[in-house]
DNA sequence: CCCTGATTCGC
DNA sequence: GCGAATCAGG
């Protein structure tokens, strides 16, 4: 395989979406994440704006000769198109009153989802933060090693998976993981 | 051990 | 230019 346009193309819009190498990789097919990150780097695009260490921004001058037309600075913070074939239909965002909510569907098997209590906030705060940047996979795409837990109402339409890389042998990211498993000291400290 | 990106260097 | 091997970190 090679680097045609097209390739290049998804490159950069996965790279800059935020995706890992390797999953880029898998994506394309025929390249390693190695192979990844190689073209990443000679294409100069190393450093994707993650929403941590900012440190500087280097205003990157260019060799005043002829300016080509390029507006590409951010991708704003659109919620990602991105999975063509998972979420789509109900297309806008957060309807302010759903007509039934809160209700439990019937499923008991569904994860903990602990409702905003004996949680640390902190943690709460993280998984809100993590939740922007959810894969939002649905059932049939999460594998042993993408973060199960789920998001939203699962009785509507925006519900999914959170996605994210799960910590190895655990069922969820880092940051659900947090929430999910709370060291009992700490519930214990809590309540009394 | 699982994963991540970064760098090197022979091709 | 390419990417496997390696390195460094979580």
């Amino acid at each position: 395989m090679s680097w045609t346009d097209e390739r290049v193309e998804l490159l950069k819009k996965m790279w800059g979406e935020g995706q890992s190498a390797s999953q880029i990789a898998k994506e394309l097919g025929g390249v390693t994440r190695n192979a990844v990150i190689g073209k990443v780097h000679r294409l100069g695009l190393s450093n994707r704006t993650a929403g941590a260490a900012p440190a500087k921004a280097e205003p990157k001058e260019k060799p005043a000769t002829a300016p080509k037309a390029e507006a590409k600075p951010k991708p704003a913070p659109k919620t990602e198109p991105a999975r063509p074939a998972a979420a789509a239909p109900a297309a806008e965002a957060k309807p302010a009153t759903p007509p039934r909510r809160q209700i439990i569907p019937a499923g008991q098997p569904l994860p903990p989802q602990p409702s905003a209590n004996e949680i640390s906030p902190e943690a709460l705060a993280k998984v809100n933060e993590v939740e922007k940047k959810a894969k939002k996979l649905t059932l049939m795409e999460l594998t042993e090693k993408t973060c199960k837990w789920p998001v939203g109402d699962p009785a509507t339409d925006d519900f999914w998976f959170c996605g994210l890389p799960a910590e190895p042998g655990k069922p969820y990211c880092e940051a659900h993981v947090g929430v999910a498993f709370q060291p009992m000291s700490a519930r214990r400290d809590r309540r009394r």
